[in-house]
DNA sequence: CCGATT
DNA sequence: AACGGCTAATCGG
């Protein structure tokens, strides 16, 4: 050991430690999978001071003999270097003035503000590490070659930790394949939820992406599989999977709810033993930290990646799923199912009953963990690239949410246009803005019927592209150097006009997303799905639209720094404008315009064909400006539109339906409401038979009213969005909610109500209940309510676009249904 | 029956 | 802790 060398490794995550001086600390392995820990003392922590250039000489002399006496030490600035820089477009003269700890920040910002021709000050609000990685443009994942010296520090279990001289970015090469070490918990819980205070874990079971698995537990039963271990106590399964983790040595530690339950809970039932699990490099302890309503479990150089969160941060506008609980999800994403005949809330029971049921319940452990891994290995690909794009930790980067993300992916970006990063709203500013609207995008009022051959068009990421090609940035908006910039169509009477002469900040990076995402679309298509890159550059693609796609909505954000709600209006404006002369332009062409809606157009070719079409979308590609294109979206069979917006269906030639804002899509409404207008919408626009709908309905009327349905079908999910307390009008989901509570179980903002209306005197919300009390005290759902208020509902509407009434079609129904309405 | 709430 | 547009059931006076 000893001596100056060369190494090359990549990052999986940073922080710093501070003494006489900062320290930021990475944690890495080189290639070979050798652990490192690369220590920079050279990276100084500063500020911004903006002030009135005129007192540039007497403020850098005022805050040059700024001392603050603590108790250890004083505090004062270590230089300051005057910069003309931009905020948010402005040209200002600001002041960086470098310190000596993160922390010294915080004190001299108090003490800055009687600068002669102080203004503002900015970049407090950027912790040491972000600023760190922002400032060098560090990508976790990606290959860091770095000069400096192995020196001894058993304080570290790594392989080597070096104290860099220089660090910089190497080929820009991707770490392949980390070991991730998934784990899940099973607790005793004897009346619902287990309390962590007096209820032992009962096992933990462990999955990894190189297949090591198992199950510890300390009860024993006859076992033939070789996955179970038995230790003798709760203590010593403890002791046990902490050995394991420190042994597996995970690059990367992956729960699902990890951070609110697994780790917060294996951590309290450690404490009552005085046990720790001292998992970081550098042997310090798993730490549990909150973030607003949330808690963040993390150790100090593996990231730990709560994937729950993820998916439903970042994930679940594209997913169909109502819940996301783990089945759910792994339904939905990998097709595969939790383990059935084991249900959460009865483990307590299978744990006292022993033998053949506790046996059950180590497979559902086993289950979940591999359900994890494997959910895991799916979304790995898409959160290195997200954390790479953003340019922060992966364990910041996987819980982050859309804002969050476009906030440090600009932070990131922000020095390279000279622009600093404003400061975060206070909460004044934030109520204000959260109180401020503003008109969105355009819908054409829908021709109710039945058509034939329809062609589809969008614009492609029309929010995106018209950011980039009207130049719209808080740095460009009211500029002073064009009279003549870019001038919105009105908004309420007025026209936010846009530089023409400088591109903005924000649509030069946009412009530049958009085309590494052209660059890598053109490269997927040359290459095979089994192709090695293809994975990482399908991630990639995929998180750059994500980033994309994002920025309008952060503009009119009330949380971000860079928020300008004249931005998001323009954009919806512009957007409105295209749409609506892409209408105007179909229409002179001779096309029955069906629909649009914000970056969409439905025709119906009826007897024009199909090149004609073509000729018109060339046309009009023609004379849209730079990055703006009209695409083709699909060409479908049939379609039905009902005499509302936003809600239609779509027969495709291969006879699969596409369905938007009816029933079908919706939570809010019932299985058996929903499958059948399926039913319906199938008969209809695939078999083009009313006849066979109608029977459909007869059949379900029937089935319902015969109590052949199960609870499933007729369950309603509705989310809790406050405390019950909260309610003005109490809806059938929070009268169930409020009768449950009263036998103890409990609610929380957010929460998913899954309710049943049944038989029974009083209002709809009278009659409703929660699944669980349902099944409890085997009430009977009410098939009044499910044929009147969700079948029919749902299917009425469907025939009200044929001509057919509601009382038409309950006509029809009774015929087939003898003396059933009477 | 109708506006407010969800 | 990303935007607005939109429908519709149900409550509650």
């Amino acid at each position: 050991m000893g001596g100056k060398t060369i190494l090359e490794f990549y990052p999986f995550d940073i922080d710093y430690i501070a003494d006489k001086t900062a320290t930021i600390r990475l944690f890495g392995y080189t290639k070979e999978g050798k652990s490192v820990v690369v220590l920079d003392d050279s990276f100084i922590p500063y500020f911004y001071v903006i002030i009135n250039p005129k007192k540039k000489e007497k403020a850098v002399e005022f805050i040059k003999n700024i001392e603050v006496k603590t108790e250890e030490r004083t505090i004062k600035p270590l230089g300051i270097h005057v910069f003309e820089k931009k905020l948010i477009g402005n040209p200002v003269t600001a002041l960086r003035v470098d310190v000596q700890l993160p922390t010294d920040i915080s004190i001299l910002k108090e003490y800055i503000k009687e600068t002669p021709g102080y203004l503002d000050r900015v970049e407090i609000d950027v912790s040491f590490y972000k600023r760190y990685l922002i400032d060098k443009k560090f990508q976790m994942l990606t290959r860091l070659r770095c000069n400096g010296e192995i020196i001894e520090d058993k304080k570290y279990k790594a392989d080597y930790v070096v104290l860099a001289d220089s660090i910089e970015e190497a080929e820009g090469e991707v770490y392949e394949n980390p070991r991730i070490l998934a784990f899940d918990i099973e607790t005793y819980n004897p009346i619902g939820n287990p309390r962590p205070s007096k209820d032992p874990v009962l096992m933990i079971s462990i999955a990894t992406n190189y297949g090591f698995e198992k199950v510890i537990t300390w009860k024993r039963f006859e076992n033939s599989k070789k996955y179970v271990e038995f230790v003798e106590s709760e203590l010593d399964l403890l002791k046990r999977f902490s050995e394991i983790i420190e042994k597996e040595n995970p690059q990367i530690i992956v729960g699902y709810n990890s951070d609110n339950f697994d780790f917060p809970y294996l951590h309290e039932r450690a404490k009552k033993y005085k046990l720790s699990f001292n998992w970081g490099i550098d042997r310090s302890k798993l730490r549990l930290s909150r973030r607003g309503i949330n808690k963040v479990a993390k150790i100090k150089g593996v990231p730990h990646i709560d994937i729950y969160t993820f998916i439903k941060n970042i994930l679940s506008p594209t997913l169909k799923t109502e819940v996301y609980d783990l089945n759910s999800v792994a339904s939905e994403l990998l097709g595969e199912e939790k383990l059935d005949g084991v249900d959460w809330t009865n483990i307590a029971k299978f744990w006292d009953v022993g033998g053949e049921n506790l046996s059950k319940v180590v497979d559902y452990s086993m289950k979940d963990s591999i359900l994890t891994i494997k959910l895991m290995n799916k979304l790995f690909p898409l959160i290195s690239e997200l954390t790479r794009i953003v340019g922060q930790s992966i364990f910041d980067v996987s819980r982050m949410t859309y804002g969050q993300c476009v906030e440090w992916f600009l932070a990131k970006n922000a020095a390279s246009f000279n622009e600093l990063i404003p400061p975060k709203p206070i909460g004044s500013y934030v109520s204000t803005r959260i109180n401020k609207t503003y008109e969105g995008a355009y819908v054409h009022e829908p021709k109710p019927g039945i058509f034939e051959n329809i062609v589809v068009y969008d614009f492609r990421s029309l929010y995106p592209s018209i950011i980039v090609s009207h130049n719209i940035c808080p740095t460009t908006i009211f500029c002073d150097c064009c009279k003549d910039g870019y001038k919105t169509p009105p908004i309420g009477g007025k026209s936010f006009s846009f530089c023409k002469k400088h591109k903005g900040f924000v649509p030069s990076l946009l412009d530049d997303l958009i085309n590494r995402r052209m660059r890598i679309k053109e490269i997927l298509k040359k290459i095979h799905k089994d192709d090695v890159d293809y994975t990482i550059l399908s991630a990639r693609s995929y998180a750059i639209k994500t980033i994309a796609n994002a920025i309008y909505g952060y503009f009119g954000f009330a949380r971000s720094r860079w928020y300008c709600l004249e931005c998001a209006a323009s954009i919806t404006a512009w957007g409105r404008y295209y749409i609506k002369n892409v209408i105007e332009q179909a229409k002179k062409y001779g096309f029955n315009v069906l629909y649009a809606d914000t970056d969409s157009l439905f025709i119906s070719l009826d007897n024009k064909k199909l090149e004609e079409a073509e000729k018109f979308i060339e046309n009009i590609n023609k004379n849209l400006p730079g990055v703006m294109e009209l695409e083709f979206q699909g060409f479908y069979t049939r379609g039905i539109f009902v005499a509302a917006k936003k809600r239609y269906a779509l027969a495709d030639m291969n006879g699969n339906l596409i369905i938007k804002g009816l029933e079908w899509v919706r939570r809010d409404w019932s299985k058996i409401a929903k499958d059948t207008q399926m039913a319906v919408l199938k008969a209809i626009l695939i078999d083009g038979s009313t006849e066979k709908a109608v029977d459909i309905i007869k059949d379900t009327i029937k089935r319902l009213k015969d109590g052949n349905i199960s609870l499933e079908e007729v369950t309603i999910f509705t989310q809790l969005t406050r405390k019950i307390e909260n309610y003005e009008s109490i809806g059938p989901h929070v009268s169930a909610a409020i009768k449950a509570r009263e036998k103890g179980y409990t609610f929380e903002p957010g929460q998913m109500i899954k309710y049943v209306v049944v038989k029974g005197e009083g209002s709809i919300s009278d009659k409703s209940y929660i699944l669980e009390e349902v099944k409890d005290n085997k009430l009977e759902y009410d098939p009044e309510y499910y044929i009147n208020n969700q079948v029919l509902p749902a299917v009425e509407r469907i025939f009200e676009v044929l001509g057919v009434t509601k009382d038409e079609l309950r006509g029809k129904i009774q015929t087939k249904l003898e003396g059933f309405f009477r």
